[in-house]
DNA sequence: ATTATTCCTG
DNA sequence: CAGGAATAAT
C-alpha cells in the first residue's frame, strides 16, 4: 500500500499520534536522571505526589503554564492535565496518569526550591506553622483515640490536608472506591478462602482483617500527613532533616517541633505496633492453633512459647490498643518509650544508606528487634489496603504480590514450601541481573537482613522510631514492594511491548515497568533493552530486504511481510518464543512499511550512504502505537 | 560538555 | 543481551 519512501510517510500512516513524537523520545523535556533516583519505593513516591500534588493545587492554575514548571504540555495533553486535577479523580488510563508520571513529578517536586517557587512559602511562613501545628495535633489526637472504625475519615495519599474543599470531595470519591475494593477484597476471600467453609470464626476473622486493613491504610494515610505537613512547614529545606542535629545547629527545627516530634513518635509507633499486633493475633489464632502450622525455615523459629503466647489472646477490639500493647514481648517496646535516636541497636547497621543520589535522604531510627511471632504471619497477610487506590504503582503489583501470596500459599500440603516462603520474604530482589542471576540458593535466610533494609530505607519517613517489626509489617501489608531489579519476566514483557513500541519514552517505560525501582540504572538498561531489540528488528529487516531483492521482483508490493513469512518466524521467535502472544496485526504492517522502506532504500542505492538507515529510523519511530493497559500489570501473573 | 543512540563485540 | 566505543544531538 504504501510505496513511496520516507517524504510520503510522516503523518498519515501515524494512526496513533504518541505524545512523544519528538525526535528525542526518551527525554522530551524532562530529564529522568537524578530526578527519578529519589528511592522510587512506593511510599516515597507517594509521597512525593501528595506532595507535589499539593503544590500544584496551591498555585494558580496559570503555574501549568509556567516555563519552569517543566511539564511537558502538548498541546494533545494539556486538556487532559487540566482535567485531571480539577476532578481530582484519575483514571486508570495511562494518557490521565501521564500528568503525575515520574518525570513530571520530578520536575515539580523540585520547583519549591527552584526560580519558579512562589514567595508564598517563606512570606507566609509564620502563620503555616501555626496552621501545621493545629493540623498536627488534632492528627495525633486522632491517632489516639481514633478506633478501627470504617466510618473514620481518613485522607488517602493523593489527598492533601490543606486544601479541604479538595480533600472533601476527594475523601468521599475514594471512600466508595475504598468500600468498593473491600468489598472485591472479600469475595475473594471467600471464595478463595484456604478452608473453603465459612466457619463464624474465618468470618470474623475477615471482618477483623478488613477492619485493621483499613486502620492501617489511615494509619499510612495519616504518617503522610504528617510527614506532608512538616515538609511543608519548611519548604526551605526540602529535604527532611534530623530534628536533633538539626535543632543543635539552629535548624528549622525549634522546641515545640522536638516536642512534637516526640509525641507523634510515641503516639504512631504505639497506634501501628498495636495495630499490626491486633491483626496478628488474629490471624495467628486461626493458623497457628493447628500443630501441623509450626514451621520452621530459615531463621524463623516458632517455639510453643510463642504458640501459647498467641493463641491465648483473644480477639482484639478497638479499644485494646493499650491493653495489646502491654502484651507484647518485652523486646518490641523497646523502642517506644526510648525518644533519642543515638540510641541504637546492634542491628541499625543493616540499615542501608542508599547513595546521595537520593532526592530526599533521610534515615529511619528503627529498632530491629522484632519478635519472632511476626515473621510467620506476614507472610500470609501480605494485603494491600485502600491507600492504593489512584496509583497505578500500587495497583499493579496489587494483583499480583496480594491474591498471589494468597492464593498460593495454602497449598495442598497445608504448609508453604521454604521456596514460597523464602519468595514472600524477598520480594526485593537485591542483585538482579537478568541475564546473569544465579539461582536462589536454599540457604538459611535471616528474615531481617538485606532486601527490606532497601526498602525501609527508601520510606524516606521522619524519624519515627518503632518497633521495627511491626514496622515493617505495616510497610509489607499497606504497600506491595518494588522489585529493585528487572527479571527475565520483565525482559518476556519488554520484547512483547514491542510489538508495539519500538520506541517507547521513557514514560511509557515508567508507567509501565512500575512495580520496579526504576533507578537511572534499571531506566538505562530498559532502554537498551529496546535498542538491542531494535537493532535485531532492523538487522532483520536489512537482511531480508536484501535477500527480497536478490531473488524477488522488482517492485515493492511484492514486499510483503504475513504472519506466515520467514522475517516475521525469525521476529516472532525473538520476541515471543513461547510463542504464547498474539501479535497484532499493526507490528505486521509496521513490519512490512519497514522492510519496504530498506527494500526501497537499497534499490536507489541509498546504502552507500553511511546514515543511510538514519532515515529509515525517522520513518519508524513514528509508527509506534499504544501499548495496551494489560501490560501495565506485573510480568510474573503469566 | 553532556546525553542519547547506534554500532560493534563478546 | 551487556559493555563500550563511536557518533549524533543538544
Amino acid at each position: 500500500m504504501h510505496h513511496f519512501p520516507s517524504s510520503t510517510y510522516p503523518e498519515d500512516r501515524a494512526e496513533h499520534p504518541p505524545s512523544f513524537l519528538h525526535d528525542n523520545t526518551y527525554n522530551s523535556s524532562t530529564p529522568p536522571s537524578s530526578s527519578r533516583s529519589s528511592g522510587g519505593s512506593l511510599i516515597s513516591m507517594l509521597l512525593q505526589k501528595t506532595i507535589e500534588s499539593e503544590q500544584i493545587l496551591q498555585e494558580s492554575s496559570a503555574a501549568y503554564y509556567h516555563p519552569d514548571a517543566h511539564i511537558s504540555f502538548s498541546a494533545l495533553t494539556s486538556p487532559r492535565l487540566v482535567g485531571h486535577y480539577s476532578s481530582t479523580s484519575s483514571k486508570s488510563s495511562s494518557t490521565t496518569i501521564e500528568p503525575l508520571s515520574p518525570a513530571s513529578q520530578a520536575s515539580t517536586g523540585a520547583s519549591p526550591n527552584g526560580a519558579g517557587s512562589n514567595q508564598d512559602w517563606t512570606l507566609e511562613l509564620g502563620d503555616r506553622r501555626q496552621a501545621k501545628r493545629a493540623r498536627v495535633e488534632n492528627i495525633i489526637r486522632g491517632i489516639a483515640v481514633s478506633p478501627p472504625s470504617p466510618s473514620v475519615h481518613c485522607t488517602d495519599g493523593e489527598t492533601t490536608p490543606t486544601s479541604d474543599l479538595q480533600s472533601e470531595t476527594m475523601e468521599n470519591k475514594q471512600e466508595n472506591k475504598r468500600k468498593q475494593r473491600v468489598s472485591q477484597h472479600q469475595d475473594l476471600l471467600t471464595t478463595g478462602g484456604a478452608s473453603g467453609k465459612s466457619t463464624d470464626e474465618g468470618h470474623n476473622l475477615k471482618k477483623q482483617l478488613q477492619t485493621m486493613q483499613r486502620l492501617l491504610g489511615q494509619l499510612q494515610a495519616r504518617f503522610i500527613q504528617i510527614y506532608d505537613t512538616w515538609n511543608k512547614g519548611y519548604p526551605e529545606t526540602e529535604v527532611f532533616m534530623d530534628p536533633y542535629s538539626e535543632f543543635n545547629n539552629g535548624g528549622p527545627f525549634d522546641r515545640e517541633d522536638k516536642l512534637l516530634a516526640d509525641i507523634l513518635k510515641y503516639e504512631l509507633s504505639r497506634a501501628v505496633n498495636s495495630s499490626v499486633d491486633s491483626i496478628f493475633k488474629n490471624i495467628s489464632h486461626t493458623l497457628f492453633k493447628s500443630p501441623q502450622l509450626h514451621i520452621k525455615d530459615g531463621g524463623m523459629v516458632e517455639t510453643d512459647d510463642e504458640t501459647m503466647f498467641l493463641s491465648s489472646n483473644e480477639p482484639a477490639s478497638s479499644s485494646t490498643h493499650v491493653d495489646s500493647m502491654s502484651r507484647l514481648p518485652p523486646c518490641s517496646k523497646s523502642g517506644m518509650a526510648q525518644q533519642l535516636p543515638e540510641i541504637q541497636t546492634e542491628a541499625l547497621s543493616l540499615v542501608v544508606q542508599k547513595p546521595a543520589s537520593m532526592t530526599r535522604p533521610c534515615s529511619l531510627n528503627l529498632t530491629v528487634k522484632r519478635p519472632l511471632h511476626f515473621h510467620q504471619p506476614s507472610l500470609l497477610y501480605n494485603h494491600p489496603t485502600d491507600l492504593q487506590e489512584d496509583h497505578q504503582l500500587l495497583d499493579n503489583s496489587f494483583h499480583h504480590d496480594t491474591f498471589g501470596g494468597l492464593q498460593c500459599a495454602p497449598t495442598t500440603t497445608g504448609l508453604p514450601t521454604p521456596e514460597m516462603v523464602d519468595l514472600l520474604w524477598n520480594p526485593v530482589k537485591v542483585k538482579s541481573k537478568v541475564t546473569s542471576r544465579p539461582p536462589r540458593s536454599p540457604q538459611v535466610h535471616h528474615p531481617i537482613a538485606t532486601g527490606h533494609n532497601v526498602l525501609l530505607d527508601s520510606l524516606c519517613l521522619p524519624h519515627v522510631k518503632m518497633e521495627y517489626g511491626s514496622f515493617q509489617s505495616m510497610v509489607k501489608r499497606t504497600s506491595y514492594v518494588l522489585n529493585e531489579g528487572l527479571t527475565t519476566h520483565h525482559l518476556k514483557k519488554a520484547k512483547l511491548m514491542f510489538f508495539y513500541t519500538r520506541y517507547p519514552s521513557s514514560n511509557v517505560l515508567t508507567t509501565f515497568f512500575s512495580d520496579v525501582q526504576l533507578t537511572r540504572c534499571i531506566m538505562s538498561q530498559l532502554i537498551k533493552w529496546f535498542s538491542n531489540f531494535r537493532e535485531f528488528y532492523y538487522i532483520q529487516m536489512e537482511k531480508f530486504a536484501r535477500q527480497a531483492r536478490v531473488e524477488r521482483v522488482n517492485s515493492v508490493r511484492d514486499v510483503a511481510v504475513r504472519r506466515d513469512s520467514e522475517l516475521f518466524r525469525s521476529l516472532n521467535m525473538h520476541y515471543n518464543k513461547a510463542n504464547d502472544f498474539q501479535v497484532p496485526d499493526r507490528f505486521l504492517e509496521v513490519a512490512e512499511i519497514t522492510l519496504q522502506e530498506f527494500y526501497i532504500s537499497i534499490s536507489l542505492a541509498r546504502d552507500s550512504d553511511p546514515s543511510w538507515k538514519k532515515a529509515i529510523y525517522k520513518v519508524i519511530s513514528k509508527l509506534d502505537g499504544d501499548v495496551p493497559a494489560e501490560f501495565k500489570a506485573p510480568p510474573i501473573t503469566t
